[in-house]
DNA sequence: CTGAAAGCGCTTACAG
DNA sequence: CTGAAAGCGCTTACAG
């Protein structure tokens, strides 16, 4: 008695498609995995069935016989959520989930409670999700290398030790990253070159630190000027002031972060310290921390970082072959601050 | 001949556990489901049976037969996807996040996508999730006002058109936030007050500019000097220039954001102007923006509102009756603008 | 309190 | 190419 095709109460079911294009189950079916074994003309009636009843297909039942969640976790440790605030996470987040949703695979966000590790990793493994995405800097990637037979993961950090077995990761070439961020300022003719690194306790600070040591060493300048930060814009502007105290005659700086490059600009400028004349300055990731404060600055392409990780993670669902690293290439933006 | 325990291939099953257990599948779901029908033995032995295989229930099976998916989406629109970089976003998705892992509810994120809006649609109309959270400061509510009945949906904003049928909301009162900013500048004796708002077609950015002028109403000041920003830094830079432009007897900000402070901030430093001698200034939001500027400003509880978003939305899955409006209080943070 | 049976909505061999 | 049947792993009345 309604006025609607579709009726009320329950949802169109393959049943109610199949009565209303007059064929079987089985065919409906077919058409709706792509089977190549359907004439045309049931094809036709089939999708024109579907389009009628506004029919969706149950993915509860499709994952149950299929034994396939068709769902992907992006696994987001406590402590990195903290960082939140850092853009760099939201744009992977953001690149992963567009990129998710067009593949038909839905991306599910966990957050890891450091309270209760078990209930992540149980859910992980308890067959809830077909794959996992890993984003963090700290968090040992070994506890999820164990999981990792059990349960295709990308990493989107290299971890800091090697693991057992191997794993799956997508991430820039930080060193290359920190080489180049160095070398723009070495070109433009600058002698006394420090550094602002994030924390030596991750991957990205690490080898930015090493990019920025070979390009000084391949340059024949001092490499002394070394100062730790922790990503955020206060850390630069701390370190900034330390570099400037250690060596009067600095005369330019490359920031391991956007955000630290920042923070050494606005100390700069309060010091009137002009920015490129006095100092010259370069920094990594391509945001609006860069951009507010015209830093010529390494481009991660962290967006498409995120979509990456996505198709490394389907294919190693779909038992196709992935080498270990991806490698997501990296750009230099030119602005004003060299 | 495995040594583990578990077996090797398929995750254990009901089955499995029933045996193990030494009791039928019946009383172990009922273990599972919390049913009280159930002796103290039985619960033991069933607990017991669960530990030793690990065992994890599959949600697809309990999915299809309960007609619940146990997952929410979390809606971004694209166009609020672009402002992902407002820590604001990634705050709230953090503590939506969080408590839905605490509640056995999984969050799904969907970017809706403004190529295909149909097909965002579709997935959430199609049974796939239980319930929606839309975050968006532009799109219409009226279009998931439409697929409300169908499927609970809470707003994280208050829409700017009455729509029909009316929507839940869980959001802080912003004429309270902006009167109360507002407010910290007469109260400390300012005269001459000056507001950089949000973009006035997003109900934040309306409702803030609307505090603002009862307050200095109340005061018996003028309400003239406006200047429209859209919450990014950039735009409160080049808003609190235009505002000296138009008045230099100017002694008071209220910027709608954190991020626009933070930029207003930037401009009154590099004119040499002391904060908070010369110009006093609160903004809305506690994010690092406000603290590395050390701006007053208002503490939206942005985590709790993501928290109270799901309980919301869970109120509503389980047909409890919830009001159309919960508001998440606010606080100031006095730092020194002021 | 407990178990056997039916069924949720799909997919997938198996015949034809 | 197509359909009837079995089964994915659970939950839920229905008897007992």
């Amino acid at each position: 008695m309604s006025t609607q095709p579709d009726g009320d109460g329950a949802p169109p079911n393959l049943f109610a498609v199949a009565a209303r294009a007059g064929v079987s189950k089985s065919t409906v079916s077919r058409v709706i995995t792509g089977s190549p074994h359907v004439t045309k003309e049931s094809v036709a009636a089939v999708r024109a069935a579907i389009a009628e009843l506004n029919y969706v297909p149950n993915r509860a039942a499709r994952s149950l016989v299929q034994r396939k969640s068709h769902t992907i976790a992006m696994v987001i440790p406590e402590r990195t959520a903290e960082f939140f605030a850092d853009p760099y996470f939201a744009e992977v987040i953001q690149g992963a989930a567009l990129h998710a949703s067009s593949t038909g695979y839905t991306l599910t966000l966990l957050i890891e409670s450091e309270a209760n590790p078990d209930k992540t990793r149980q859910f992980l493994t308890g067959g809830n999700v077909d794959g996992a995405l890993v984003l963090s800097h700290h968090t040992s990637p070994q506890n999820y290398a164990e999981v990792s037979p059990a349960l295709p993961v990308v990493f989107g950090v290299r971890p800091l030790q090697p693991t057992s077995p191997a794993v799956h990761v997508v991430d820039v070439d930080n060193v290359e990253v920190g080489f180049r961020a160095t070398r723009v300022l070495i070109e433009a003719g600058r002698r006394r070159i420090g550094t602002i690194t994030g924390p030596l306790d991750t991957a990205a600070g690490i080898d930015r630190l090493e990019g920025f040591h070979r390009a000084v060493a391949q340059a024949g300048l001092g490499g002394d000027l070394v100062e730790q930060g922790d990503f955020t814009p206060g850390s630069g502007t701390a370190a900034m002031q330390r570099l400037l105290e250690r060596d009067s005659t600095l005369d330019a700086v490359f920031a391991a972060s956007a955000q630290m490059g920042s923070g050494a600009s606005t100390y700069l400028r309060d010091r009137g310290i002009p920015v490129p004349q006095a100092m010259a300055l370069t920094s990594v990731d391509d945001n609006f921390f860069a951009a507010s404060q015209f830093i010529t600055t390494m481009d991660l392409h962290t967006a498409e970082k995120g979509a990456v990780m996505v198709d490394t993670l389907l294919a190693l669902v779909q038992g196709r072959d992935v080498p270990l690293i991806t490698t997501i290439h990296c750009d230099l933006v030119e602005r004003s601050s060299v």
